[in-house]
DNA sequence: GCAAATGTCGCCGTTTGA
DNA sequence: CGGATCAAACGGCGACAT
C-alpha cells in the first residue's frame, strides 16, 4: 500500500541573468558584474570596439540588485540589495541594466533541452524547475549529468540539480553545490545532510518565520525536528506547525505539476521620487492610467479576462496596502479597469507621500471561453427578479 | 535618507444567502 | 419567528518566492 518512491530533480540556473550577459559580452568574465537598476540603456561602444561598461559607482537611484556575478557575491553583493548600497561595497563593479526578452529566450531554450530527455517538468519562474525522474531507468547521477550537458550544449550555460524523492528535498539539494553542481540524496542522508542546515534553506521558511523560530532557540533543521509540535503549534497554527514538522523530517508529497494557469496578472512600479497624491496629482493619474492599460493589454494577449481589478499602494514609509473591486462581468478593457481601480483607489486615506503604485487584474477567465449565464458579456446589469 | 517587479497562497473578518 | 450554523464570496493583508 506505500506509495512507490518518486525520483525527483530541481534544476537551477545558476546566476542565470549575469551569467546570460557574460556570453554576450565575454570580456566581462572573471568580473564583478551586476543586473539591476532601471537602466534601459545598453552599454555604449567605444571607438575602437570596444565597450563602455557603466560602473556601480555611476549609478543614482532606487533600484534593486536582481543577480550578481560570484565574484561580485565574494564582495558582499546580493540579490535585493540596493543599487546604491551595492554601489559602497564594489563600486568598481560592472553595472548592466536587465534584458527580460534574453533572459526568457533563454529560458525557453534550457526548458526545451531538458524536455528532449525528460517532458515532467514543472515550471517555477525563468530560471528554475522540477522535473519528476520517477520511472527512468538507469543511474540517478548519469542522468543528471545528462541533462546537465544538454542544457549546457543549447545554451552554454551552467545548473546546478538536486535529486531526491521530493521537491522539497531536491530544491534545497540544489542549492548545496553551486555553480554547476550536483547532489544526490537518499531519505537515508538526511540526517547527515539536511538536518545541520539553517532553517532558512527549506522553501517556505522565510525571514520572519526564521525570526521567530530563532527567538524559540530554533536555528537549524535538525533543532526544528526534534522540537515539541505542541510548542510549534502554539507558536504557528496548526497547518504551519504541522508543515514544519514535516518539511524538518523531510516529508513532501507534493506532486510535480506540468501545467497550471496564471491566477494574476499585475504591473506596478516605484517612482523616481515619491509622489505627493495632490501635488503631483497629474503625474500619478498619468501613470496610474498607463498602468491599467498595460494590465489590459497583458491581459488581451494572453486571452484573459479579469472580475477583479485591485490596486496596491506603497507610501513613503513602505508601509503596503491593497483594495480590490470585483467587477459584476469580467473584462480586458482598460477604461473600465481605470474606472474600478479609481474607485479602488478613493478607498484610501492618502496621508503619507507615494513611492509605488500597481494595479492587478484576479480571478481571471479565458477569452475565448463562453460567458456564465449569470455574467452576461459588457457591463449589462444583471436583471433583478422580485423586490 | 533605502528597500524592484511579478506572482502565489493562506488566514481572517465580514457579508450574504440559505 | 428567533437563534444557531454553515458555506461561499469577498476584501484586506501578510508571508514568501524568483
Amino acid at each position: 500500500m506505500n506509495a512507490p518512491s518518486r525520483r525527483i530533480a530541481h534544476l537551477d540556473m545558476d546566476a542565470f541573468y549575469a551569467s546570460v550577459e557574460l556570453l554576450r559580452y565575454p570580456e566581462l568574465r572573471g568580473l564583478p558584474v551586476v543586473i539591476g537598476g532601471r537602466g534601459d540603456r545598453q552599454p555604449a561602444m567605444r571607438e575602437d570596439g570596444s565597450r563602455r561598461f557603466a560602473r556601480l559607482r555611476d549609478y543614482a537611484g532606487r533600484g534593486v540588485v536582481t543577480t550578481s556575478t560570484y565574484e561580485a557575491r565574494a564582495l558582499g553583493v546580493f540579490s535585493g540589495m540596493g543599487v546604491m548600497k551595492a554601489a559602497q561595497l564594489a563600486p568598481d563593479a560592472v553595472l548592466l541594466p536587465a534584458d527580460f526578452d534574453a533572459y526568457r529566450h533563454y529560458s525557453r531554450l534550457f526548458k526545451a533541452a531538458v524536455a528532449g530527455i525528460a517532458p515532467q517538468i514543472e515550471d517555477r519562474g525563468i530560471d528554475e524547475i522540477y522535473i519528476d525522474l520517477s520511472g527512468f531507468p538507469g543511474d540517478t547521477l548519469m542522468l543528471a549529468q545528462r541533462i546537465k550537458q544538454a542544457v549546457r550544449d543549447a545554451t552554454g550555460l551552467s545548473c546546478s540539480i538536486g535529486v531526491t524523492p521530493n521537491k522539497l528535498l531536491s530544491k534545497i539539494c540544489s542549492d548545496l553545490e553551486k555553480p554547476d553542481g550536483l547532489t544526490v540524496l537518499s531519505l537515508a542522508d538526511i540526517p547527515n545532510r539536511i538536518w545541520p542546515l539553517p532553517v532558512r534553506k527549506i522553501n517556505g521558511i522565510g525571514p520572519k518565520a526564521t525570526e521567530k523560530l530563532a527567538a524559540l532557540g530554533i536555528a537549524t533543521i535538525a533543532e526544528l525536528a526534534r522540537a515539541e509540535p505542541a510548542l510549534l503549534q502554539a507558536h504557528f497554527g496548526r497547518g504551519y506547525a504541522g508543515w514544519l514538522h514535516e518539511a524538518a523530517h523531510g516529508i513532501d508529497e507534493r506532486p510535480v505539476i506540468t501545467h497550471s494557469e496564471p491566477k494574476s496578472i499585475s504591473r506596478e512600479t516605484t517612482f523616481e521620487r515619491d509622489l505627493h497624491a495632490r501635488h503631483d496629482r497629474a503625474t500619478l493619474s498619468e501613470i496610474f492610467t498607463a498602468l491599467c492599460t498595460r494590465v489590459a493589454e497583458d491581459l488581451q494577449r494572453k486571452a484573459y479576462l479579469g472580475r477583479t481589478i485591485g490596486i496596491k499602494l506603497r507610501f513613503d514609509d513602505f508601509r503596503t496596502v491593497t483594495r480590490d473591486l470585483t467587477l459584476p462581468a469580467p473584462t480586458a478593457d482598460p477604461a473600465v479597469i481605470r474606472r474600478a481601480a479609481g474607485e479602488c483607489l478613493r478607498r484610501v486615506p492618502l496621508n503619507r507621500k507615494l513611492r509605488l503604485l500597481g494595479v492587478r487584474a484576479s480571478a481571471l477567465s479565458s477569452s475565448s471561453a463562453p460567458q456564465d449565464a449569470d455574467t452576461p458579456p459588457q457591463g449589462e446589469l444583471p436583471l433583478n427578479s422580485g423586490r
